[in-house]
DNA sequence: CGAATGATTGACGAATATCAAGCTGCGTGG
DNA sequence: CCACGCAGCTTGATATTCGTCAATCATTCG
């Protein structure tokens, strides 16, 4: 059974016969971003907007690829497992991130949902098929995809070189440099999900994860503010620190 | 100045007149595979090929992406390096892999080959610009993409959760899968790198890779021949093994 | 108020890194 | 042709980071 099925029913069109896209918040974030009105209204057509509850599941790996998403807001976690349970989360999604570039027929990774989940879901055969026909799109998707490879370079570096505390202050000058380039203020950043969310993507144990942010809090490099978010007294410090100089 | 600048000169049209890609041995390999006679004919007139001697750079990290490569053959290792000289390795290319997906305006990582290496280089806007009038060759370079983002997040799996043991043989397996899925026998494999190399790949340090080795071969899990080819006598058990049951 | 879940802290142990010493194979030059 | 030297590989002894096991604390939700 498809994961999707757990979650609250689909809504095919809740604005009647309005582009549902006048209303996404996240469109200039998006994919959808490289369309014009025409072009949205016939992704449109094929779009069906969700709401998905906090850790309920959004698919699992091995399962056909029948869908791909568009995060419109929340948090979603993406993650494999060994037999013998070890998880490795391989990515945070937010609002105006694409889920399910990489794929084949059957999806590489399950995805849950971290908070309250926004989605934009476009069964694949149908966006393949629009691929084909809006080179807009498949070149935005290609450059998303880039971009997406980039991140995870530097997430190898992190997990195969980097200690403890360059690995928690390298996530959360990611999540700062994410708000700074939605011209927000890079401090505080929030963090929506678990120590042991935080410790699965960045290869370690919640303990591990919970004593390092204590070190860093007791050495003034960061605050913890309550609503799980952190102040970044000197980014310059903790950029330093996070490359190990 | 660009890392190229050091190897052997480019030979812009080895073949006279001729299509350079009739004696091309990792067509079928390469993304230039979904290309009709008349379209291969015009990405061989933006290529140039290249020979580059084992150990010369390729390309640096952060330098201007002015070209684009396919392998055609030999061994290339991308990596990325900290201030303080740790490395990481992000992935090694062989005969018919695209190398220059993953970046920006500037390389995102540096390469070097590891034997001697021929490559076709594409210089990236005349390449960007058949993007857009090639739809196939759009469609294969997102579908590797796709394919790429896969195999990252295999190695984000075996970096952050998988033991020394599990990453040497999960790294012998993906080599003998390879092989496989070109027709060929699965093992032995061929180990053209160094162990420092397959340390940097693998998260680890060159004594715990000797040492792994040398266990595995004391354990009768591999054979270890001359000129770096490993057998492996048991794919089944060493699956198990890879996968931590 | 009590139970459950997640976070923190502590004591200890294990996997792997570090430091150091040989070993091996290969290219070079006498 | 052999000996030397060098680089890479292997092996050993020790150190260190981080994981494991366990207890306490905090917070949320019935």
């Amino acid at each position: 059974m498809s994961a999707i099925d757990l979650n609250k029913a689909p809504v095919p069109n809740p604005f009647g016969t309005l582009n549902p896209c006048a209303a996404c918040t996240v469109r200039d974030l998006s994919i959808c971003q490289v369309l014009n009105e025409t072009d949205l209204q016939r992704l449109a057509e094929i779009a069906t907007t969700m709401e998905i509850a906090a850790r309920a599941p959004i698919l699992d790996e091995g399962e056909d690829a029948s869908y791909l998403f568009n995060v419109t807001g929340g948090t979603v976690k993406l993650y494999k497992l060994l037999p013998d349970g070890r998880r490795q989360i391989t990515g945070f999604l937010y609002g105006g991130d694409f889920l399910g570039i990489a794929m084949n027929e059957q999806y590489a990774y399950s995805a849950e949902a971290v908070t309250g989940v926004t989605l934009c879901r476009f069964p694949r055969k149908k966006f393949e098929h629009l691929l084909t026909v809006l080179p807009n799109l498949e070149q935005r998707l290609l450059s998303a995809a880039s971009n997406e490879l980039v991140q995870a370079q530097d997430q190898m570096v992190l997990l195969g070189r980097k200690t403890a505390k360059e690995k928690i202050v390298s996530f959360l000058l990611a999540l700062s440099r994410r708000l700074e380039a939605r011209d927000k203020a890079p401090s505080p950043v929030h963090l929506p999900m678990s120590r042991s969310d935080i410790a699965d993507y960045l290869g370690l144990t919640t303990e591990t994860v919970s004593r390092t942010f204590s070190a860093l809090k007791r050495n003034g490099d960061i605050r913890l503010l309550d609503g799980g978010k952190v102040e970044l007294p000197d980014i310059e410090a903790l950029t330093e620190i996070a490359d190990g100089y």
